[in-house]
RNA sequence: GCCCCCAUGGUGUAACGGUUAGCACGGGAGCCUUUCACGCUCCAAGCGGGAGUUCGACUCUCCCUGGGGGUACCA
């Protein structure tokens, strides 16, 4: 088995690019076959090879690998030249002049579900000749049987006059030299197969099988675009999602086993069977994936979410800061917000001063968890640290939060942030006194 | 216009001629609780419409409606 992925190469790759990818790469993975890329890189002003390798690291990300240099159409001009003149000589083609406005003529006057067709002549454009009677039927591996008439077929151009070609020809001479068994895309292209069909037919050749894959829309229902947010994986990447729940989301978009919805790769590699794959189109959901994501977050150790924060913050994380939030956040750009305060000092957030230092006795509470946490015995860790707030709150006769709130706020400036205890003590005594020191003076009094 | 595809709660899906239409996200209520979360419990919410076929249709057929794609000397 040989599947193939043809990513266009503008350089993001798109969500719905990335899911396709995905589901050829475990249907090649998954049943011991070979993953090839086909670029489509005939357009230089967007396919550029900066561009290319924006794609191909973005499919690294996702951990999709493949087999083999990837085939660039563009380099087989020569072999598609000889095809073209194969196809001239049988008479399965032929050059014609005719514009689309002729086009549009032939139909004005033969009917509008009636085919265009063309006279041979001494240049322009090739066409490939369609024949008038009959039917191209594609067996799709998701949709089942799809029948395309003859006569509703224009006979296809498949070469510019400039003797370049065009896709529907070289897509399906490409696949064929690279022994391409099984192609998986979206269902944009099932109204493009018949005319690929018609080349395989015309070459005498046996085509590989279809998998059509239905769209993937925005939350509007709308075509998937920038001003739904992400909308390809390095966004996804930059909003702090980790490859293996994207990849778990991915694969749930279409398809699914049963009720899991925690999916390992290794379980998506051996039970995605395209077959599977639903018909109608999905709407991404960015909620689910970011319900996935947290999943994922907090499965990981606390050393390799470190890791991982320390590479998307591009700040050093250590791993009890990474521990700490573990539970408390959904993708890894949600880690600064709520933790920043351990490295760049208290955020400034007026009003939460106002609500939490605005409780009667709020100040004491915080005098005396000073103090108490002044004289907290060594280790200074989260049991000594809880022990000693807790006394506070004991001793005061107070509710938890009358004297958690006011600490946490001179800690972190704000009225979020992870447990209390585990704060304070990854703070370090000294800084944690520093820091109420500071409020205490800044509030006056 | 013409050709083609699709249609289960707000979202992703399961059920493949006979189930109280299942699961998950999201939403609501509650428990837990030092904030925020996590976790747990419970609740609301669905077969687009109409004809058939059948003892029986979410499941099969047709029509309609709605959505999407294609219709380039783009890919």
């Amino acid at each position: 088995m040989r599947v193939r992925f043809a990513p266009s190469p503008t350089g993001a790759l798109h969500i719905g690019g990335a899911r396709t990818a995905l589901y050829n790469w475990l249907l090649a993975r998954g049943n011991g076959g070979e993953l090839v890329l086909r670029v489509e890189d005939t357009d230089r002003e967007r396919s550029t090879p900066e561009n290319v390798e924006q794609i191909f690291d973005a499919l690294g990300w996702l951990g999709i690998d493949w087999d083999g240099d990837p085939v660039f159409q563009s380099r087989r001009a020569e072999r598609h030249r000889g095809v073209l003149e194969q196809l001239l000589e049988a008479g399965r083609a032929y050059r014609s002049t005719a514009t689309a406005d002729d086009v549009r003529a032939w139909k004005a006057q033969h009917g509008d579900e009636r085919g265009f067709r063309g006279e041979p002549q001494e240049e322009g454009a090739i066409r490939l000749r369609v024949p008038d009677e009959g039917e191209t039927v594609v067996e799709d591996l998701i949709r089942g049987t799809t029948t395309f008439r003859h006569a509703h077929l224009d006979d296809p151009v498949i070469a510019r006059a400039d003797g370049s070609v065009l896709y529907n020809f070289a897509v399906a001479v490409d696949d064929l030299d690279a022994g391409i068994t099984h192609v998986v895309r979206g269902e944009d292209h099932l109204s493009n197969t018949p005319k690929q069909l018609l080349v395989y037919e015309a070459l005498g050749e046996a085509p590989p099988r279809y998998a059509h894959l239905p769209l993937l829309h925005g939350p509007d229902g709308r075509k998937l675009s920038k001003r739904h947010g992400a909308a390809s994986v390095q966004e996804l990447r930059d909003a702090g999602y980790l490859p293996e729940a994207v990849r778990n989301y991915l694969a749930l978009l279409g398809w699914g086993h049963g009720d899991d919805t925690k999916l390992s790769t290794e379980e998506l590699q051996r039970l995605f069977r395209v077959e599977d794959v639903a018909r109608n189109p999905a709407r991404f959901d960015e909620a689910k994936l970011r319900w996935l994501n947290g999943l994922y977050l907090r499965e990981l150790s606390p050393d390799e979410l470190a890791r991982r924060l320390t590479e998307h913050t591009q700040r050093q994380v250590p791993a009890q800061a990474a521990q700490i939030t573990q539970e408390k956040i959904q993708t890894l750009a949600d880690f600064w917000p709520l933790a920043g305060f351990l490295f760049d000092g208290p955020a400034d957030d007026p009003a939460a001063r106002e609500r939490v230092l605005g409780r009667d006795g709020a100040r004491d509470a915080l005098a005396q968890a000073r103090a108490e946490l002044a004289g907290a015995p060594e280790p200074f860790d989260v049991a000594a640290v809880e022990h000693a707030l807790r006394h506070v709150v004991e001793a005061r006769g107070a509710k938890p939060k009358d004297v958690f709130q006011p600490v946490r706020l001179a800690i972190a400036g704000t009225t979020v942030s992870p447990g209390i205890f585990e704060s304070v003590a990854t703070l370090g005594r000294e800084e944690t006194l520093r820091r109420i020191d500071a409020l205490l003076e800044a509030s006056g009094a």
